[in-house]
DNA sequence: CGTTTTTGACCAGCGC
DNA sequence: GCGCTGGTCAAAAACG
């Protein structure tokens, strides 16, 4: 973005909006899940981008061209519930268009599309919601907590190569692509691999994908993270598109 | 007609 | 203190 956009306002606009939306954490510290789901089909062009999502609809609100990376990186929201405050971030490898960065953020305050009857067990009504009642609700919800007994089976499908100290972080799940969970930390481990993969068309970061700046994450979070992911795990499973 | 996508601009946090 | 990057909102256009 510092070579062809010229962000000179004029200032001839009438003022500044005052609704002040709610616009207070923007780089704050919130749950953030790092899903890399490798899409190896179609031979040459990667038509691919937001179908391997989750079941539920997602809403795109922006995009923005990531610094050290020649793609740009998509934001989307979850359009199933207005209410909902379900964030993804969209983005490819720098290194493999192949591999897409999906980054959950916040939780889904709704059922899924699909999951309602296995999640509808507390609210004993609210049968629409279309203006997101006073319910501070969001961070702690704690439905949706069992599932299947089965979950994830190693299934030595690995990509072709790389991949061996972080396996403790990592994990593979069966679908039509290789499905990556996995947390800030983990990715760290797997920079240096990427970084000594490339070095001939880095300009000045070796990776982007990776680069999650995520300063506080207690261990209290990692609870929460692979709390979450469980969550993540039937979902995933159940997200199929070629 | 309704919903979603696209593009531009602004704001806020972080780095230097 | 200034500059940069990232993230979100808003308005308009396109598509179903």
């Amino acid at each position: 973005m510092d070579g062809s956009v010229s962000p000179k306002l004029a200032s001839h606009e009438s003022e500044v909006k005052p609704t002040e939306t709610q616009a207070s954490k923007r780089r704050k510290v919130v749950e953030r899940i790092v899903v890399t789901v490798k899409v190896g089909e179609n031979g040459g062009k990667q038509k691919n981008d937001g179908p391997p999502s989750d079941l539920w609809s997602w809403r795109k609100y922006g995009q923005k061209p990531i610094k050290g990376s020649p793609y740009p990186r998509g934001y989307y929201r979850c359009s199933t519930s207005k209410g909902c405050s379900a964030k993804k971030q969209v983005e490819r490898c720098k290194t493999d268009a192949s591999m897409l960065i999906i980054t959950y953020t916040s939780s889904h305050n709704h059922p899924g599309p699909d999951l309602d009857s296995a999640v509808v067990k507390q609210s004993p009504e609210q049968p629409s919601e279309d203006d997101k009642p006073p319910t501070p609700k969001q961070e702690e919800v704690p439905e949706v907590a069992e599932q299947e007994p089965e979950e994830v089976q190693n299934e030595g499908s690995k990509t072709s190569s790389d991949e061996e100290a972080s396996e403790e972080h990592f994990h593979y799940l069966q679908s039509p692509f290789n499905v990556i969970i996995s947390q800030e930390d983990s990715f760290m481990g797997t920079v240096e691999k990427t970084h000594d993969s490339l070095g001939f068309l880095l300009d000045e970061q070796p990776l982007s994908c990776p680069r999650i700046t995520t300063s506080s994450t207690p261990k209290s979070d990692e609870n929460d993270f692979f709390d979450e992911l469980e969550e993540l795990y039937p979902y995933l499973q159940l997200s199929q598109v070629s």
